[in-house]
Parts: structure tokens; sequence; C-alpha cells
RNA sequence: GGGCGUUUAGCUCAGCUGGUUCAGAGCAUCUGCCUUACAAGCAGAGGGUCGGCGGUUCGAAUCCGUCAACGCCCACCA
């Protein structure tokens, strides 16, 4: 078959991984083979591909390739998130664009809309995925919500409770007021905003009993009065919340504010009157030591109200404009009331000052545009001080291994101060939760979990009495968090909890590896770890690989806005799957984060391009059946003992996920040493044959090297697979297996000589660079007696051009030499040499040597050194020493003779 | 405010428990080659006081201290 010159990718692609798919070769079901498995970090259903998931994915997919080589049965189980809040507000803007409202529509129909949505959406990703070349079992494609992941999650919501960790509580909570939903801890994320400190005026309301000792200032008392009387001044970035105030609190031990003890205060325009407490917990270093207290809206203050027993004012409404709790304002948008309130208090003269301000504001995670309000709610929560307890033993002790290691400090960290998960969303999309409510969400709150309708009244009718009937109960409107069924990904997939014991559960889990970003470690892994502890006793994957974030080039995140962020499909399209995984790898370090430059995936193309004209050559040979050289030999064992030597290299840096590394490992073996080395042994001269005995071995080199790389680049390497050999239907190189011994002492010693024989090759070309000698042009070298040189005498002429190879006791007149250590190899160049030239080189280089002595010299004489050194240091201190005493002699002797 | 990490060639990074010329790799750069697989290539070359300072040691990129810059995570100071 004719190979075209250049490689083109998107054919190939498209073809191996239909072939893959029609062989069904991802497909992985238990047998006795030592499982490998890997579970996807299910990306947003209705998500497309960024450069992130292209950055997590290659690198499962090499894993899994490689898992497959390496003979074990691997098994990579693909899926998708229903990312609740995400998805419900994409559904929620596209309906709003159709000019409906989420509350015009019922549950049901809502409901319907999403699913909708998600159809026409989801899975485009899994698609996408494919492109790439991900080897997923796609017959396992799950979905958090679809019947076997929703029943789990609704199976654990219902275990949980009855094991007492699900608890209905009033907690103060962060509120996503564009969602409309509560979100948890975690899903908060504080950022750096520049604002305002406003001073904000509160007048003593009980001017007339108010008392200022004559020596109030002198016992350190700051007190304000103007013309309107006495008043406190408090500082806050946030005057909208003053119609919430309902006290004011200072420090007991503060001096400026003793003159304030025991008063009452009115709010500024508000003109509620409230009392002034004391409290411990304010600063007194901060502001004026004045705090107002707004236990509505500020979980610090809301501590305090419970403490003192304060009036709680809901001033907000659940869309974050003013509710009719609010005397003023009401119906504006919190935001706008900021800005207007902070000109009426100025307008009444309420404000004393205005100070800029560099404060953190906690934004949605999934609303970024939406700072969080603080707020009081009934939610469920899961108590998190037992899930702590039994994720955090595995990971210090290292059953799960993390990769970087830094992250087991932040795991530990937030295990050992963790708060309650909650878990309730006031969202319809997602698993809604299996708890109903006696005569609706009453004053009472009687409620019962179960998983039906049918066994809650069972439930209910026990716990509250026969009288309770169906229509009496109603389920809670609420979903749960997407983390709630995400959790139980590794379980779930195999259906560990609908049906414990299950052969598959048995044998996948755990897996294997997971990698994820470091982002989630918190919302994701450590929950996973939870999940996996309570319900398999076991952990649920044994290391997790965290990966960078993709940046660009500059280091900036890639993102939207800044169109920063290459569609990875068009890069797959002009450079090939295989050129831009390559891309991707060559730029992550294992855990940092990468910057991405097309001009890699370039590199990787252009990779492709070297193996395939590589593999032309070799088909492009004609065989014969003529005696195999004795070079040919020499090199086919050199090239195995090398492959052997960077395999086991490859192996460790996999074990390590040191991919890039690996990767780089594989492509210099390929590049240096199998094209520019062992190639050009064995080449041919033009158009002559080759013997049949290094053709097939070359062949099964060959075929060696794709299996190498094929994690790397799937790709190509089937393709070639393919060419090397005939194969049967079916066959593949993603079944065959690559098992090579361990390197010996013999191959290293191998190498060492090759290398050798390769410094000498250099230094010919070298020469003949300086000299502008052509290629072509036979030279003669001259080498010195003592070192072997027959062994690949052959091969040295063959790649340096050299006519002959003489040994020689003295180098002759006019020849340029270079060493090897402290041999010196000649080639005579006759008029060619520039004496001056080299004698001037010569000096330069003894110069350098001298000083190089002097140093191990001023080493050697000391003694501290000669005493405390170990012997073999000093040894090779005292051979460096000969070594250059030799060179220095030879370049001596080169310089008289140019003389 | 607490914690973690990073700083080595123009760029991205390796350099494990201090001692093999240890100062490396890939890319980029420069020079020369259209050598019959590949110019998406080949051959050769240049390039770093290992962030600063101090210490331990016979010996420090490597260990300790300190400072600086950058990055990340956590934390209820209005």
């Amino acid at each position: 078959m004719e190979l075209a010159t250049k490689y083109a990718p998107n054919d190939v692609e498209a073809k191996w991984y239909q072939y893959w798919l029609d062989h069904k070769l991802f497909s992985s079901k238990p047998d006795g083979r030592e499982p490998y498995t890997i579970v996807i970090p299910p990306p947003n259903v209705t998500g497309v591909l960024h450069m992130g998931h292209m950055l997590n994915n290659t690198i499962q997919d090499i894993l899994v390739r490689k898992a497959r080589l390496d003979g074990k049965n691997a098994c990579w189980v693909p899926g998708t998130d229903h990312a609740s809040i995400a998805t419900e507000a994409k559904v929620v803007n596209k309906l709003a664009s159709q000019g409906i409202k989420k509350r015009d529509l019922t549950r049901e129909q809502f409901l319907e809309h999403a699913w909708d949505w998600t159809h026409e959406h989801g899975g485009i990703i899994l698609k996408q995925l494919r492109r790439l070349g991900a080897s997923c079992d796609w017959d396992r494609t799950a979905f958090t919500m679809d019947e076997a992941r929703s029943e789990s999650v609704l199976k654990v919501f219902c275990d949980l409770y009855d094991k007492g960790l699900i608890y209905r509580g009033l907690r103060m909570v962060n509120w996503d007021p564009k969602a409309q939903t509560v979100l948890s801890t975690e899903e908060v994320i504080y950022r750096d905003e520049k604002s305002h400190l406003f001073h904000l005026k509160y007048y003593v309301a009980d001017q007339d009993n108010l008392v200022i000792p004559e020596n109030a200032e002198e016992t350190g008392n700051i007190i304000h009065k103007d013309e309107k009387g006495y008043y406190a001044v408090v500082a806050t970035t946030r005057p909208e919340t003053i119609m919430g105030d309902t006290a004011m609190c200072i420090n007991p031990k503060d001096p400026k504010n003793q003159w304030l003890r025991g008063h009452k205060v009115i709010v500024p325009l508000v003109n509620r009157v409230i009392p002034v407490i004391e409290d411990r917990y304010v600063d007194v270093e901060f502001g004026t030591g004045c705090l107002k207290v707004t236990p509505a809206h500020d979980i610090n203050d809301y501590q305090l109200g419970k403490t003192h027993n304060l009036e709680t004012i809901d001033i907000f409404n659940p869309d974050g404009t003013i509710s009719d709790q609010s005397t003023l304002y009401v119906g504006m948008d919190r935001m706008d009331v900021r800005k207007q309130i902070s000109k009426d208090l100025q307008e009444a003269g309420l404000m004393e000052k205005i100070e800029d301000y560099e404060n953190k504001v906690g934004y949605s995670e999934r609303n970024q545009d939406t700072a969080v309000e603080p707020r009081l709610c009934k939610q469920w929560f899961l108590s998190m001080k037992h899930f702590a307890d039994i994720a955090l033993p595995p990971v210090l002790e290292g059953k799960i291994k993390f990769y970087p290691t830094k992250y087991v400090t932040t795991y530990k960290n937030w295990l050992e101060n963790i708060q309650d998960w909650c878990i309730s969303r006031q969202l319809w999309w997602g698993h809604r939760i299996p708890a109903y409510f006696i005569n609706g969400n009453d004053e009472e709150e009687r409620f019962v979990v179960a998983l039906s309708k049918e066994e809650a009244l069972k439930k209910a009718q026990e716990k509250y009495g026969k009288d309770i009937t169906m229509d009496m109960l109603s389920q809670d409107e609420d979903a749960l968090d997407t983390w709630f069924s995400s959790w139980l990904w590794p379980v779930s997939l195999f259906d560990g909890i609908n049906n414990p014991g299950n052969e598959e559960i048995k044998y996948y889990y755990p897996t294997a590896d997971l990698v994820t970003g470091p982002d989630i470690i918190f919302f994701w892994v450590a929950r996973m770890i939870m999940a996996g502890e309570e319900y398999l006793k076991d952990v649920p994957f044994r290391n997790v690989y965290f990966t960078g974030i993709v940046r660009d080039e500059i280091g900036r995140k890639m993102s939207k806005s800044l169109g920063n962020s290459p569609d990875p499909i068009g890069l797959i399209e002009k450079y090939g799957a295989d050129g831009v995984r390559m891309g991707m790898l060559l730029a992550a370090p294992a855990g940092n984060d990468i910057l991405f430059k097309e001009d890699l995936c370039q590199q990787g193309a252009a990779f492709c391009n070297k193996i395939w004209n590589a593999f032309r050559l070799v088909k492009g040979w004609e065989k014969a059946d003529i005696a195999q050289p004795e070079a040919n030999k020499k090199a086919i064992v050199w090239m195995q003992a090398t492959i052997r030597t960077a395999v086991a290299e490859i192996n460790d840096l996999y074990s390590k996920y040191r991919l890039n590394e690996a990767l780089m490992t594989a492509f210099k073996l390929f590049t240096d040493e199998f094209s520019g080395w062992y190639l050009e042994m064995i080449k041919p001269a033009y158009q002559a044959p080759i013997d049949a005995t290094t053709l097939q071995a070359t062949l099964d080199i060959f075929e060696q090297l794709m299996k190498i790389i094929h994690p790397f680049m799937p790709f190509i390497t089937e393709e070639l697979y393919q060419h090397i050999a005939e194969r049967k239907e079916g066959d593949s190189i993603m079944v065959s297996t690559l098992k090579l011994e361990a390197p010996s002492k013999a191959d290293a010693e191998l190498i060492a000589q090759f290398e050798h024989a390769k410094q000498v090759i250099s230094g010919v070309r070298a020469i003949r660079q300086s000299k502008n000698i052509s290629p072509r042009e036979p030279l003669k070298l001259e080498a010195p007696t003592g070192v072997d040189n027959t062994t690949w005498a052959e091969t040295i002429q063959k790649l340096a051009g050299l006519s002959e190879i003489a040994v020689v006791e003295k180098k002759s007149e006019g020849t340029q030499s270079f060493l090897i250590g402290t041999e010196e190899y000649a080639v005579p160049l006759g008029n060619l040499i520039d004496a001056a030239a080299e004698i001037e080189k010569a000096e330069t280089e003894i110069k350098r040597l001298q000083g190089f002595m002097m140093g191990i010299q001023k080493k050697l004489q000391n003694e501290r050194f000669v005493q405390n050194a170990p012997a073999q240091v000093v040894e090779l201190e005292r051979k460096k020493l000969s070594d250059a005493e030799s060179k220095i002699a030879a370049l001596q002797e080169t310089i008289n003779s140019l003389k």
C-alpha cells in the first residue's frame, strides 16, 4: 500500500474511532484480569468541551490506554452531571427569552422544559470527547439523574436520615437571590472588592437621660455631638441593611464608648429606637467600636441576636428586593437601595463620612455576578462530623494518594474545620427531597422521610396516628444539591447502592485513579471518599491526580469573556487529535498549571509526521535474501536495549503521574534514538535492498514503539500498527499488550558503549561543520590506541562518512582533533587546517582546564576535605585532576604539531 | 489574619536523601545543509552567579534561617 508523503490525521482518526466502536474495544466486563477503573468527572450534561476538559480527559485516556497495554481490564466509565443550579438557570433564561416565567409554570411543566433542554443539548460534550479519542466504555454512559442514579440518591438520603445524620434546621445560610436558592458554604466564592465604609450617625434616643461625667473625655470616651444632640457613629459597608437593625453593640471594655452604656439609639432614617448592647465580640479597634446589629442579614449579627434575644427583621425578599418588613424602599433592589440610601442619609445629615474601603464579598459560584445574601431559613443539612472522621484516615494513612501531595494538607484542614453541609436547594431540576409534610409545611413541621408516598403514608401513620391520609401528605418542593448525587458516583455507577455486593461493584470498586481539578477537592473528591467509606467501607479510588488549570500563554485563566480560549474541536481539526493531545501534555508538568500555546499542538502534529515518515522509510525498503550484516545485528541489539531502558523509565514516570515527562521520554526515544540513530545505522544504500532479518526486527521494534506511544497518540499508532503486518479483522493495538524485560546490566553497558561511538560520530560531524566539508566527502579518522575501536567501527564509518578508522600511536601532522574524555581523535585535513585559529582554540581550552585544575588542587590541599570527605569523592577529584592534566598534554601536543 | 506552594537558560520545566564535569531537557535563538523518509527535516553552536542575604558543612541549586516577589487555599471583623 502506498503511503502519502504527509500524514493526514482527520480521515485516519474518524476511521479508527469507528473501528474501535464497531469492535467494542472500549468495552469492559468483569473477568479474571486485574481491573483498572476510572470514573469520569461527569461534565455538565449541557456543557460543551473546553480546554480544561481536554486536558483532564487526555490524561484519563492515557492512563486507561496504558493500563490496557499492561494487560489490565481497563474500564473508563463516562457520564454527565445534571448540574442542577447551572442547568436550571439556563432553562429559566431560555424560557425568559420566550416570555415565559418560571413561576407561571407548574413543577411538571418546568421539568418538561428542562428535560427537553437536556435532550437537545445533552451529550454534546460526550460526542466531542470521542473526537479526542477518549476510550470510554460508552455502553456504560450514565447520568446523575437517570433511574439507577436517582434511586441511589434517594435511598442514601433516607438512609442517612434514618441514621440521624440528615436533619432539618433553621440556619443562617447563603442565599443566591438570582437563582433564588440557598448555597452551601463551598459554593460561595469571595472576591476582594472596592467599596465604601459608611459612617452613620445614630442619635441617642434618650438625650435627656444622658449624663456625661465631667472627666469623660479624660477616661478615653469619644463623644460625638452636634446641634441635634449626642450621637454614636457606626461604620458599615452595607447601609441598606439599617432597616433590619435591632441593636447597636459595643465592647464593654471599650473606653471610647463607655458613655453609651445602657442607653438607646435611633436608627437613622428608619427612626426605630434600638438598645445599645454590650458584647466582647466587637473589635475595639475597628471603626468607632460601634457595631450595628442586623440579626437577619449577617451571620455574626445572628449570633449576637441569639445571645441577646434580639428581634429579627428580615428586610429582603428572596429576589433581593426590599420586603414589606421594611418601612422604607419596599420593592427596590438591594443594590439600588445602597446608592439611594447613601444619598438620603447625606441629605438628612445622618452621614458622618464615607471612606474608601476594600472588603470581601461572597458571590455565587454559579452566578458569579450575583452577590450572595446571608439569610435565615429552614433547610436540610447533612451532619459532617461523622463523615470527616471516616474520610480523614484513608488520606492521611496513604490508602489514597494525592498527586501532588500538597493537597493532603488542604484536605486535612478542610475536614478538621468542617461545617454541616446544606444539601437542599430551592430548585426543581434535581432529585426531589423524599420528605413528606403533613398538612403542608406548617408551623408544626410534621414530616416523614420515605422513598415513596405510599411508604411515607405508612410511616406517617405510625408516627402521627392513623387518621393521617394520603391527601394530607405533600412532598418537599426542594431538590438536592447536585453534589449530593455526584458524591456517590464511583459507587452508583456500578449500582453499589441499589444492589450492594453485585458482581460489578465487587470487581471494579475501588477504582484506580481519579483525575480532576483541585478546585473541586471539597465539593467532590472529599465527599466521594466519605460516601465510599460509608457505603462500601472502602476508599472510592487509590490515587487522585489533580491537574492544573489551563491558562493562556501569558498565564491568564481561559475564559469566554477574554476570548483566549481556543475551540478544542477546531484545534483537533487543524492539528489532529494526536497532535492536540501531545500539545496539551507537553505543557502540563505534573500538578502545575498549564500555559497553553497553540504552537505546542504544531509540535505534536510534527511528531506525527515524523513517525509517519519513519514508517514510510521502513516500508519502502526492499527485502532481499541476503546475509545480515554484523553492524545491523549490533544495531538491533542496541536498539532493543535502548527501548527496554526507556520503557523502564517511562513506567516509572507513569507511576508518579509525570506524564509529560513520560511523553518526552517516548518522544526522544523515537526521534533521537530510533529515527536519528538506529534507522541511519541500518539504512541500506540508495536503492539497495535490506536483509530480511533486519527488516523484520525493525518492524518488530517499530511495533513496540507504536505501543509505547499509543497511550499518548492513539490514532496514528493504530494506523501504523495496522500497516506493520497483516492484521485480522478486529485486531488492534488497543488489545495488544506490551511486556518487556527490565533492562539488564549488559544493556546499560551496551548503551554506554554506543554513547561513546555517538560522540566519535558527532566529533567528526562537528569538524565537517566547522570546515564546511560536505557529508558526502569521505574522511579518515585516526583513533587512539587503548580503546575499543572495532566494535562500532562499521557504524561509525557509515554515520560519520569515513573511509577508514586508523588506530595510531601518534596522530599525523595536519589534523584537526577532538577529545572524548582524555582520548584524542584526529581527522587529517591537510591544508584545510587554519593553524592559527586551532592554536588559539587549544590555548583557550588549556587556560580553562588550568583554572579547573586550580580549583581541584585547592580542594585537595584542604586537609579537612581530604580527611572528611568519603574516599570515593577524594579519589574522584584526583582523577579529575589527572584527566585534566592529560587533556592539557594532548592540547599542548596539538599546538606543537601545528607550529 | 492563618496555611500551602513557587522562584534554575528567552519560554515551560527536570534536578530524589548535599559530593559522578551537576548546572540539564524540550521549545525558541544562531550557523550550515533542498544528504533519495521527513525543511513539520538534518547537522552543529551559543545561552544560567540556580530570587536576595546570612548560616551549617571539607563541600550547598540541594539542608537551616531570613527577606522579597508571585500564585493558591482557608477564615464571620462590621
